[in-house]
DNA sequence: TCTATTTCTAGACTTTGTCTAAAGTTGTTG
DNA sequence: CAACAACTTTAGACAAAGTCTAGAAATAGA
């Protein structure tokens, strides 16, 4: 393994650590891709991909570590699609494109869109989240 | 039959035909228990309710159903949580508080939210609709 | 090192939704 | 109104995402 990737990797252990992740082999193979870059990604998607490039880590283990990602903010789920949870590994506040054609979702530049007024909620809840989707399609020319 | 659910299917099946849907049996069944009111149902729940009122509807009949009144724009999905879809008999512009913790799905008084500054779509898309989901949870005390 | 706790795993299972092939309806046209 | 084409419905097999279970493995603390 390279440097680059080494360091790589310590700085993913220590952002596990600080979210109060304990950084199992397996938690942090599933990071290291996921925190590469900001990006989308479902379940399967993560499964595959971490089972080509490393060591094999189970469906059970894959779903369990998204869910606790999600669940310490180290990810953010995006329901969009009905056939599954995508994944994003970009945790600011911002909101998305997706493109029903093609099944690509995008982030939306957080300058070019505001929401104004938020209604009150109702009697004895509390927000968890605003998600604001765009649904586009192909254009047909 | 009375004369009220007589005339209110005559409404329901002038809806589906204005709509360029055929109104076969099972369609104006489904579409009765829908247009009833305003409110937010599953495929599951649909195929329960017509089967205790009236005749047999097969699962996929009723999915193939909710499917095509959805492209016609008689119903509007809505996607929130990922177990499954909701079919929405509010076809008017609006949106959504859901309840994480009830699965609950509850319309947004457009009076009380606006959003500001839509972003310009990618290239060689065109847009579908905007959802706005605020994502709440019961309050702790 | 010993023990308790946490994590991981294979594979069975559940649930939502789709597909298929055959049967039933409906609409049209001469 | 007969014949035919097109559409709709159905049961049940199937598919895919995700969950659960029970045992094995890793890990942490004392």
């Amino acid at each position: 393994m390279s440097t680059e990737n080494h360091q790589y990797r310590s700085r993913v252990i220590e952002r596990l650590k600080a979210a109060g992740v304990t950084p199992t082999q397996q938690r942090v193979e599933i990071a290291a891709i996921l925190f590469a870059r900001d990006q989308h990604m479902s379940a399967d998607q993560v499964l595959s991909l971490v089972n080509d490039t490393s060591s094999r880590v189970s469906k059970a283990t894959v779903y369990n570590t998204l869910g606790l990602f999600a669940e310490k903010g180290l990810v953010r789920e995006v329901i969009v699609d009905p056939t599954k949870v995508f994944y994003d590994s970009n945790t600011s506040n911002h909101h998305h494109f997706y493109n029903a054609d093609t099944g690509h979702l995008m982030d939306i530049d957080p300058a070019t869109i505001k929401i104004q007024d938020l209604p009150a909620l109702p009697e004895g809840t509390v927000a968890e989240g605003v998600d604001v989707i765009i649904r586009i399609r192909e254009a047909s020319q």
